[in-house]
DNA sequence: GACTCATGTTACCATTGGTAACTTAAAAAA
DNA sequence: TTTTTTAAGTTACCAATGGTAACATGAGTC
């Protein structure tokens, strides 16, 4: 019976959980995450917007839920990308931060509210903090990996990570926010010129002085 | 007759702009963006919401009022810092991200609205836009000095500032996100751990190999 | 002392996030 | 097959918010 099954479907939606997840976060990509409404985005769903609440019990926690969403995309990502290098710790390591860059440019609504939104302390982002936590056990595995490889500088490795996390997130946030139009040369492609200016921070850390990185 | 003069000071607030200025960044640092309302604020100055639009046309009108005002703050504390310094490049250079850190700890809500909120590109923020770039050129002439007195890598500098500014901006908003937590050493003072990071990774960039920057 | 105008106020509005109570239809139990 | 349960929608409603309009106050000027 066709017909029931066609109001079936235009009742029970199917997958709203992902299809607002989805579509707010093409939203906060578009214009921010203070333009968004619930209202606007379960119209767009074809639903009310107290339908929303089934799936997530505020409109933050419907951001926490693309957090999550959104690092354990990235670790997905992150994994593969080393998987397919074998046992070339430098290239495993450098490819983290490629692959944080192109996650930002293709996921940018996910990447403003993992990165650039305030998580409430409330519980609903309980999810997203674990696997942010995980997604950086990946970068701190790998930099133990080179160091053990002679690649990297030993000893503490704090500030080592502290200091290629933070070009790293550094440059893909300047460039989400559109302040890094001033420093690029016009008419280049942004991510070849943010990923040549990563790779180019990581080989000056590589072959810098070991106690640059040692606590004093 | 003072009794008139305190009726005058409760009508007439007397510097409501800065004063909400001041509310409304406070809030943003305790509570984030999302929080703050203005009838709030309004309540906390002592004065009815629809005040506030005797100073800001709008509430995002507010936060462009804040990120202008931090940006031309910013801008002192830099100058002051450089001559402070003499003629001393590398070290006038150095002291910019420094700078820029202690702004971070200081003033977080407006560091927030400066950098992690994502401005409309409505006309509001022009005058925004403006400080900031008037405080890019500060960092840009700097570089240029250090280039010229042989101190970094000569040539096309945009990857070198891109580098520097991504680390800078980086390391100070993963910490005021609270992800350079996982990185830190416990029982370590933020600041100290941060400038000690960013000091590291300039001395790496000073003494890299030039090609490393080049554009190819 | 009257006038002006910046800076407040009250009254009001549409929209929003959120709750309560009800409805629909798919799946499980009989 | 029929009945029951339950996940996933709906309508009706609420208090709070950003914003507008029309009015009030009072400090400075002629």
């Amino acid at each position: 019976m066709p017909a029931a099954k066609a109001r079936s479907a235009a009742y029970h939606h199917g997958n709203l959980r992902d299809t607002l997840i989805a579509l707010a976060s093409a939203r906060i990509a578009e214009a921010g995450v203070a333009d968004f409404t619930l209202r606007e985005l379960a119209a767009e769903a074809g639903v009310t917007h107290v339908a929303t609440y089934r799936h997530f019990s505020s409109r933050e926690a419907l951001l926490a839920a693309i957090a999550a969403d959104g690092y354990r995309k990235l670790q997905v990502l992150e994994a593969a990308a080393q998987d397919a290098l074998g046992a070339d710790h430098w290239a495993r390591l450098l490819v983290l931060p490629e692959t944080y860059l192109r996650f930002m440019l293709d996921m940018p609504g996910h990447f403003h509210i993992m990165f650039a939104h305030r998580w409430s302390d409330d519980a609903i982002y309980d999810e997203a903090v674990a696997a942010q936590a995980e997604s950086f056990a990946l970068l701190e595995r790998s930099v133990a990996d080179c160091q053990a490889a002679g690649l990297l500088p030993a000893g503490g490795a704090s500030r080592l990570i502290a200091a290629m996390l933070g070009v790293t997130h550094g440059l893909a946030s300047l460039w989400l926010s559109g302040q890094l139009d001033i420093v690029m040369p016009p008419r280049r492609r942004a991510d070849r010129f943010i990923i040549e200016t990563l790779k180019a921070s990581f080989e000056a850390f590589r072959v810098s002085d070991p106690d640059l990185w040692r606590n004093k």
